[in-house]
DNA sequence: ATTCAGGCTTTTG
DNA sequence: GCAAAAGCCTGAA
């Protein structure tokens, strides 16, 4: 594979989304709609971690084009209703943790134990970590 | 406009 | 490995 790496990119594949068109007799700031941008890529990104994989909230960041904004993909996540189709168990923090208090951990740990990956004390095997290659 | 809290990350000690 | 501090960005009050 010829492929030139540069610096420490890594060889990721980024999904490309239209962005949608202003909703009509709607009038949206350029910030919202930049943010609901940001939300479906969001959206997509984690929509393709693999079963028994999961991934970071900064490696999300990374792959919709917004590396600090690690924060944001872990609001967005949990504005998902709550009957959502998204795997959003399938991202942890970056010391492959997980972030989520209170009862919302145990839930996150069963469904991910459920994809049959391992935990190793209260950490995630690093095996389980997703690298999104190119296709 | 300002302040604060949030499913974060990285750096230091 | 863990705790504290500092960055970083957004949404809500």
């Amino acid at each position: 594979m010829g492929v030139k790496k540069k610096s420490s990119n890594q060889n990721i594949k980024i999904p490309r989304l239209r962005l949608r068109t202003q909703s009509e007799g709607t009038r949206v700031t350029n910030q919202a709609e930049r943010s609901a941008d940001m939300q479906q890529r969001i959206w997509q990104t984690v929509a393709m971690i693999p079963t028994g994989k999961v991934a970071t909230y900064g490696q999300i960041a990374s792959l919709i084009g917004f590396p600090a904004h690690s924060r944001f993909v872990g609001t967005t996540l949990r504005q998902l209703p709550k009957h959502t189709k998204l795997p959003w168990f399938r991202v942890v923090n970056s010391s492959l943790r997980i972030s989520l208090r209170g009862g919302g951990e145990k839930l996150q740990r069963h469904l991910l134990e459920a994809d049959n990956i391992t935990f190793i004390g209260e950490r995630i095997a690093k095996a389980h970590k997703w690298e999104a290659t190119a296709s």
